[in-house]
DNA sequence: TGTACATCAGTGAACGCGCGTTCACTGATGTAC
DNA sequence: TGTACATCAGTGAACGCGCGTTCACTGATGTAC
């Protein structure tokens, strides 16, 4: 028996997040609207603000998903391969990988970003990029271990960003990882 | 004698343009509307379609210009200087002066990427990044000029992205070049 | 220098659309006894 | 096990709003002769 579409959905806010982060990966961020996450839901309208109040309160839910599951990436990097070379692959992949939830993490205009969850995990993921920081460029990352880490956040992230938007050159080749070892190997392994 | 407004602007592209990045520095690139450019520039609602098109005709014109600020940034860093680090120097700056400009140009899917006002200006920009990479690194650049130029492009571009999205710990000062140099100097001058 | 005419730049009323929000409601689920 | 009631989750009609777009128009400017 097919049955018609029940009273209650079951799990509609995971429904709405779920299809926030398509609709995202489709028309980024800006373009997203409650009623269209309904639509795609299959749900009334109205149905979406009971979970998340407003529009904020969807991408800011999508924002502390992505730190969690950017923390996760990364530390088991750290975990895996005890080479922080490879947290800074890790991060490039994430971004590919989870395109629609990095680029509502870095728009924090869009979302409430003081709220603690996102806090808290956003927390989980700087804890997860310093730790290895340390073994930066072979023990010699200077006198200053927070900068030296803000410069191996700056060359991942800025790589990450270029190619998602389509900014590098065709030259690189379509493999974002192999493109990104080769990229950070100039700061992380210079001989 | 007060005059009344002319029926004719004058310079109404220009109008409009600037009141383009005046919305955008305030509400990002998303949230601008036709009719509130009309409104900031004093006309009709009607009457930027006229020069524009539309909206993504407007961010067309924002990046074309956006580009060619940034070229000539850059030419006359390496100009002045001879210096390619004061050339990804001179990136920071220009991202953080140009805020406007700078949010629109890394986000094709908002303006017409491959008009040709706007590739031009991309390739004036391209080149004056290039042309000093050989020296990156005091010629230790390696085999591939180009991966170093991406490398030294990914650093700079990743700093002031996260700079401009207020992601950086708080320690690193209020000054962008001042920190922009010494994060640029672990891919730059690393002894 | 004057006049006729074409073109350009901007107007303002009108339209239909998708949006967020409100609200009385209804169907389903959980809890007390 | 049954019943009453409270709470939760989702509905659907209604509203007002700002938007992009169209279109007949008008005022100003440029050009031909």
């Amino acid at each position: 028996v097919t049955r018609a579409r029940p009273y209650h959905h079951g799990d509609l806010r995971q429904a709405v997040l779920a299809a926030a982060i398509t609709a995202i990966t489709e028309s980024g961020p800006a373009a997203i609207s409650l009623r269209d996450l309904a639509r795609r839901a299959g749900v009334s309208h109205a149905a979406p603000a009971y979970h998340f109040g407003d529009k904020a309160g969807v991408l800011t839910a999508v924002a502390a998903q992505g730190y969690q599951l950017l923390a996760d990436a990364l530390a088991a990097a750290q975990q895996r391969t005890g080479d922080f070379y490879e947290v800074g692959v890790a991060y490039v992949r994430f971004a590919v990988d989870h395109r629609a939830h990095f680029e509502v993490m870095f728009r924090p205009e869009l979302y409430h970003a003081h709220d603690e969850s996102v806090e808290a995990a956003q927390a989980r993921a700087a804890e997860a990029l310093y730790s290895g920081v340390s073994s930066l460029l072979g023990g010699r990352a200077g006198p200053d271990v927070q900068l030296s880490g803000v410069a191996a956040w700056s060359i991942v992230h800025g790589f990450a960003t270029l190619w998602l938007n389509k900014a590098l050159p065709l030259t690189l080749g379509e493999d974002p990882e192999a493109a990104a070892r080769a990229i950070a190997g100039y700061l992380f392994r210079f001989p």
